[in-house]
DNA sequence: GAGATATACACTGGATCCAATCTACATAAG
DNA sequence: CTTATGTAGATTGGATCCAGTGTATATCTC
């Protein structure tokens, strides 16, 4: 727990102020399903856990909330944020839209190297997929998509985007749990490299059929576990 | 200084923790240009100028950093965020782009009683920019352009979209005193609302255009304000 | 016994206090 | 005179404490 992350300098040390640690630590939780949607944050008990004042914890809520992930009324504490089958339809359409776009800017300046990092994401991630570890799957595929748009360099479109992630990793792990839709995925995956290392257009269009239909996938998998198992 | 906002019932009662009603008020300062790019912002300081302590401020700064208005480094305090131009005109391209989605998803939508309504923001906004009430025209700005949006029905979209606006309305209000291109968009928004009005489709392309332009007419401004007049 | 009122407990909101870190200035060494 | 070191003041980070609100249970009235 609270490990540091994404470390630029090889002797870089921590430099992360307890409420950002603990929202980092908190939002993988949310995201690894450990916290429910619907279910309540109590700032005491998490404080607990942690060891630490309900303070830093406070301010890792603000943050959390202001990603989406929580909602909080005022003295009636924060809940996991709960989001209809539209809702979350909508927010991989808006993966389609954005990504699409930055890909579009992405393409013309990848450079092997780039391609080359992305490959290694890309194993990486398949690795992790066959070894079934539910959380570094959701966040490798994030990387592989992320490696895919960093030559764009358009900084608040990429911002933008990793937001949406967040929330959509939620739902893709899980997918990850309740079907074996994402081997389609990763096979796509590997087509997308491919199509970005002959620089070949059509690869905008298999990316957005590519986020879109994991949207689809996840919404049929959603509403078939609400019809059939109603398991508390 | 901060008074609620937005009563959706008559006899809506202060319900916004201080935390929240801090962080809109400091906004508001921000997009007003009270404090300006690169200008640190002091806990104490805030903390003495709405009589209370510390601990809210620090807080609102949490929901500041996320919208992206204000970068804190660990015990160092909190700067106001200074935008590079090619990430400003990235934000306008990214309304651009989402803001003509949603509304070809709400120009099917809209109904008589929607158009009244928007027209009615219109005319306040109208009335704003002929008294250069800065502020208002800012806020009525986003106001009518988020009426037009409301049928569509895409929350997250909506949502990510104000949260953009929030960043470029801080340039708008800038360029508000910078020059007197506003007088266009006053025309480009009369000429979008009659689009509207007979749901002709090419509102969308119409709109694009009214959202590039600001953004180039913005940018010029902000250039010759670089290299002509230093002033501190 | 059903509904309204009162009260106790749990939790959040905010203030004050202490510790840790940064910055700036002064001092000393080369 | 320049650079390095040390120290004091300012400012942020985090903990503890008190107050206010919400909820649930118990009590009272009809």
């Amino acid at each position: 727990m609270l490990e540091q992350k994404s470390p630029r300098s090889k002797y870089r040390l921590k430099r992360q102020s307890l409420p950002e640690a603990l929202a980092d630590s908190l939002r993988e939780r949310i995201l690894n399903g450990e916290f429910k949607e619907g279910e309540p944050l109590v700032q005491e008990a998490i404080a607990a856990e942690y060891e630490c004042s309900r303070m830093p914890v406070r301010e890792a809520f603000r943050q959390l909330e202001a990603a989406g992930l929580i909602v909080s009324k005022i003295h009636k504490g924060a809940v996991v944020t709960t989001l209809p089958s539209e809702q979350i339809m909508e927010l991989f359409e808006l993966r389609a839209m954005l990504e699409c776009d930055i890909l579009t800017y992405a393409l013309s300046r990848m450079t092997d190297h780039h391609l080359d990092m992305s490959e290694q994401v890309l194993e990486q991630l398949e690795d992790a997929y066959h070894k079934r570890d539910i959380a570094k799957v959701g966040a490798l595929n994030w990387e592989f998509h992320r490696s895919l748009y960093v030559p764009a360099h358009r900084i608040q479109t990429l911002a933008l985007i990793q937001g949406i992630n967040v929330q959509t990793d939620r739902y893709i792990r899980l997918q990850l749990l309740l079907t074996s839709a994402f081997e389609e995925a990763e096979q796509d995956h590997r087509q997308i490299l491919k199509l970005c290392r002959s620089h070949d257009p059509s690869v905008v269009e298999f990316m957005r059929g590519h986020i879109i239909r994991a949207g689809h996938n996840l919404l049929d998998a959603l509403s078939t576990r609400k019809t059939s198992g109603t398991a508390a």
